[in-house]
DNA sequence: CATATGTCCTGAGAGC
DNA sequence: TGCTCTCAGGACATAT
């Protein structure tokens, strides 16, 4: 489930690709129903042979792809997506190849189990109104201000908010559960009944769990699809304090155990004990 | 407009 | 052992 801080773990283990040339742009063979990729992948081999790359970049959970003549590959990788300079998991759910002049890393891939991620080829222009435009500021420097300016009035509870890519760009499911938990916010709480100091919490949180979680290159769940670009695993998934902990006990409080719920068709964890709509903020962390 | 729900996809794991 | 069923959640389309 790669969320910002598996995103920027991929943008940074392709940074190596900057400065070299796009020799071609192809679909490798996939017995699976192909992703969505437009223009058609013809299209996007003309226009991207012989360019070399100026950028790798990311926005939000989106990795780009910058050319020297201001083209912008956007990959998507949603569920079980890997933008890889390794050798991919399986040869049987390869979506993308790009084969490059680099010394080392002869191209970069697309890997995707499930198919449900995206890529895209946007000029410039076009990405900052189709893509850029439409997404909130990116959840690692977002400021609490532009989010309480977006989400400050809403009734949603602000664990379903902060999923809203339009609201802040980056944050996932998981993500969203460490965030709160580490704010001692309910993630039942609406968006307007929440204080000042805890919109200040929800940011700070925000950069401290999506900071720690990047250093730790990412979550590797259960499931070990996520993987960085040279195929190793992340770490942060030993560092999760609620996620996918449901019984355990909270490592803050005595009280309590962690409870799953259900909110918007997607699980949340949290500590019913020191996460309250009271707004008091716990104790700090051992 | 704001908010809620349905949809796509594959493979792991549960239950029988 | 082998079958069927449920679930995981990213973003978008459609409904209310």
């Amino acid at each position: 489930m790669p969320e910002l801080p598996e995103v920027e773990t991929m943008r940074r283990g392709v940074t190596p690709i900057i400065g070299c040339k796009i020799t071609r742009t192809s679909r490798p063979p996939c017995s699976r129903r192909p992703i969505s990729i437009r223009p058609r992948i013809d299209v996007i081999d003309k226009r991207l042979s012989g360019r070399r790359i100026a950028e790798v970049s990311r926005r939000g959970k989106r990795v780009m792809i910058e050319t020297d003549d201001d083209q912008i590959l956007v990959i998507e990788p949603r569920m079980t997506g890997l933008v890889l300079l390794a050798d991919p998991p399986t040869t049987d759910h390869l979506r993308l190849q790009l084969d490059l002049d680099h010394s080392i890393h002869k191209r970069l891939l697309f890997w995707d189990r499930r198919g449900l991620g995206t890529v895209r080829l946007y000029r410039r222009d076009e990405f900052t109104k189709i893509v850029d435009g439409k997404l909130g500021q990116d959840a690692m420097v977002v400021t609490e201000e532009e989010l309480r300016r977006r989400l400050s009035t809403s009734r949603r509870a602000i664990k379903v908010a902060l999923l809203d890519q339009k609201a802040v760009a980056g944050i996932g499911n998981l993500y969203a559960a460490e965030i709160l938990y580490l704010a001692g916010i309910d993630p039942r709480t609406r968006c307007d009944r929440l204080s000042r100091p805890q919109w200040r919490r929800i940011v700070s949180s925000t950069r401290e769990v999506l900071g720690m979680a990047i250093a730790h290159e990412g979550s590797t769940l259960s499931d070990g699809t996520y993987r960085n670009a040279l195929n190793n695993e992340g770490g942060f998934q030993n560092h999760h304090r609620v996620y996918d902990r449901e019984g355990l006990d909270c490592v803050r409080c005595d009280n309590g155990f962690i409870k799953r719920i259900v909110q918007a068709q997607r699980s949340t964890f949290f500590c019913p004990a020191c996460q309250c709509k009271s707004g008091l903020h716990p104790s700090v962390v051992p």
